[in-house]
DNA sequence: ATGGCCATGTAAGATGTTACATGATTTA
DNA sequence: TAAATCATGTAACATCTTACATGGCCAT
């Protein structure tokens, strides 16, 4: 009924997407996520099937033919309803907003910062996103080829966001240096000026 | 002493970029703030404010010159070093991952949704999407104004973001579109084959 | 004087994290 | 046989949200 989380409809999509499948399997598909605003932990999981099933969302088959003992989830006609509702349309509001970004939001108060401690940053925020460019692109090159156009599209779209988040890191990095020149300038003007007026005295 | 959150660091941030000001102050900076990740929330805000303050970071000067009753915080010594600390380097891991795009995680389940609601969900998003730009470049246009140079450039960041997000969604539309004109061909296809053999019978 | 904004806070509740606990099965 | 992985769960804890409570100030 009411408003769904995002975890929510991810485990209501994961559920979907893999067919029946064990708790243990929509773990491991937050904990392999390129993406690690989740982890995937047991006391998250756990108890938001065990929600979604007294909802009437999923429901669980026991199954242990060769195996050990463990439940498959499914989703059931509610629960596809419930996806559907999730997705949209409407979409929230917020779920178009300016995604968070945890550099952007750091780059909000690197004045405060000492200059070196400025660049260190630019230099490792630089470094990182480009290794990590590489590992999501191998990521889609994965997907591109597991057939799944979706999944595709979406390490798709992951990727454009870290090629656009790097060439803009790469702007403030120029404009940061710019400026600190501009203040080494002004200093070294500083400077010789008090040494100049020291010498007419 | 241990990891900052997110919302305590860009509290101290905040703190430090507006000098001594209210609670109300900070909450304002996040209510405005065209990323609606934190609501900026008295429940939040407060309990974190006395947080820092027992851990000897913020520090509370009691004001009231033709004012109500209020607090004006500022930063100790401490801390504008967590804020430093905070900002990094070294950047956890995390940061500089794939940030967390609603819109994207819905779209890695639109295959769930009927087809109508697959174009429909595009549209809303791609209208929504254009709408938000408008008001961040708006955003950013007053920072601009304002003079101060890394809030213009998280903007123009926040701007790329969604600039990057929605080419990427209008690419999708297109692979979308063409692949629901192919599985229509597939469908007429079929029809009118089993027409033909419902005539040749 | 009424409603709206400034300003500070608390209480209840949901959701998520880490850490723990258990035990079977596979792999080195 | 030891370690890693599969598999399920619980407990303690932190953090954030919504909703409520309070009261001063200001404009209509």
């Amino acid at each position: 009924m009411g408003q769904r989380t995002e975890l929510e409809g991810c485990v209501l999509g994961v559920v979907w997407d893999r067919g029946p499948c064990t708790a243990y399997t929509i773990r491991r598909v937050f904990q392999n996520s390129p993406s690690p605003h989740w982890t995937g932990s047991a006391g998250a999981i756990y108890p938001l099937l065990a929600r979604l099933r007294r909802q009437g969302l999923i429901r669980a088959k026991p199954h242990h033919a060769g195996h050990r003992p463990a439940k498959l989830y499914q989703l059931t006609p509610s629960g596809r309803r419930a996806l559907r509702r999730w997705l949209g349309p409407p979409l929230p509001e917020w779920a178009v907003g300016v995604p968070v970004d945890p550099l952007r939001t750091r780059l909000r108060f690197l004045l405060a910062a000492v200059p070196a401690a400025r660049l260190a940053f630019l230099k490792e925020a630089d470094r990182k996103l480009h290794e990590h460019i590489r590992t999501v692109r191998a990521d889609r090159r994965r997907r591109r080829h597991a057939g799944d156009a979706f999944a595709y599209l979406v390490a798709e779209g992951a990727l454009k966001m870290l090629n656009a988040r790097l060439s803009w890191l790469r702007e403030v990095a120029d404009e940061v240096k710019r400026q600190d020149r501009t203040r080494a300038a002004r200093e070294r003007l500083r400077r010789s000026g008090s040494s100049a007026s020291a010498r007419s005295r």
